[in-house]
DNA sequence: ACCACTCCCCGCCAAT
DNA sequence: CCATTGGCGGGGAGTG
């Protein structure tokens, strides 16, 4: 939830070192490289925007493995890192990507090697994990007390090898503190935008959602996808009138008008709600009004009342509450931190 | 920080 | 018989 990475605008860029372990997945490995690089979010694509940083916001992304050698990949290849090791203690964010059931059974144990070199992450480094990533993390004890997540495959055996962690299964993605851990690989899209996003912005954020050709947030759960896959046609009918709302924030939604709209008892909307979009209407609908309140303070000048008027809050004070558990930090340090000195 | 109040959410169960 | 719906109520979170 924090926002220290902030720094990094003014200060060498933000390194990402991405820790590739023996049978690696391939997918996730190649992932944060390609939301990270900094010419990823190179300002000469951001368009004619508001957006003039004072600086192009860039991050570094070096991958290493415990021994320097070759590692083995859930692919036909194998990854031979050209930056040594001891790197890993220069990084700002550390990624573990998941690996094909090396530790997906968790015995608790790290490897020596593996534990000493983790060891060297310089203290209030970010620490990230992709799918069954997380099991190292935990081994770590990086978890110990954490809300944390896993592939919903795993999660029971994650829960079972560390009680400390505090495993939820149903969320794509978690932010404790400064330990990220997000669902299986497409999950990991998710955190690394939802990363990119309190680094940099709404704006940005959207900016590489749009090159990545993927919607800039899923505000579902795992949950939509462990029970019913099959239901993704179905999953289309809350669409049109969720899509209706977005567009109407500043007005009042209880769960029973929206329940109407959709010619539901409010019984049944709720149900249906969970089931498709992963997490209850008036949660969603505070994550959506939280969103639109980030963007309003991005790209305009409205006073902080009038944002929380057009956001749907009814107060100032009721915008900076959900702010702050969501964004973690104060629209108007948001907004002066994004707009930047330069605007 | 507190309190009163409202609304939400979800287990339960009867009805369809 | 099973699946889905929707009403009810308690516990709890959100609101002012």
């Amino acid at each position: 939830m924090t926002v220290t990475a902030l720094g990094s605008r003014t200060a060498p860029p933000h390194r990402v070192v991405v820790l590739a372990l023996d049978s690696v997945v391939a997918f996730e490995l190649g992932l944060p490289h390609r939301f990270f690089a900094a010419n990823s979010i190179d300002p000469a694509w951001t368009g004619a925007s508001a957006y003039t940083p004072s600086r192009p916001p860039a991050y570094e992304v070096l991958t290493v493995t415990v021994d320097d050698g070759p590692v083995t990949t859930s692919a036909a290849y194998q990854v031979i890192p050209t930056h040594p090791h001891t790197v890993l203690s220069t990084a700002d964010t550390i990624v573990v990507p998941g690996m094909v059931d090396r530790y997906a059974a968790g015995d608790g144990t790290l490897p020596a090697d593996l534990a000493a070199l983790l060891a060297t992450a310089r203290p209030g480094v970010r620490w990230v994990s992709i799918c069954t990533g997380a099991f190292v993390l935990a081994a770590a004890g990086l978890l110990d007390g954490r809300d944390c997540t896993t592939h919903w495959r795993h999660a029971g055996k994650l829960a079972a090898a560390f009680p400390a962690a505090r495993v939820n299964p149903d969320v794509l993605y978690i932010c404790d503190g400064p330990i990220c851990t997000s669902a299986g690989s497409a999950a990991g899209l998710d955190l690394c935008l939802h990363l990119i996003r309190q680094d940099y912005g709404e704006h940005i954020a959207n900016i590489v959602a749009r090159r990545m050709v993927m919607p800039p947030h899923r505000a579902g759960g795992q949950a939509q996808f462990v029970q019913t896959p099959v239901r993704a046609c179905e999953s289309e009918m809350l669409a049109p009138l969720l899509d209706q709302i977005i567009g109407d924030l500043s007005v009042e939604h209880t769960v029973e008008s929206m329940a109407q709209r959709a010619s539901m008892s409010g019984r049944t909307f709720a149900r249906r709600f969970r089931d498709e979009v992963g997490t209850t209407p008036h949660v969603w609908l505070t994550q959506q009004r939280v969103r639109h309140a980030r963007h309003l303070l991005e790209s305009g000048d409205d006073p902080v009342e009038t944002v929380a008027q057009r956001a749907g809050f009814g107060t100032a004070a009721m915008l900076r509450h959900h702010f702050a558990r969501v964004v973690g930090t104060s629209p108007v340090d948001y907004r002066r931190t994004f707009r930047g000195s330069a605007g």
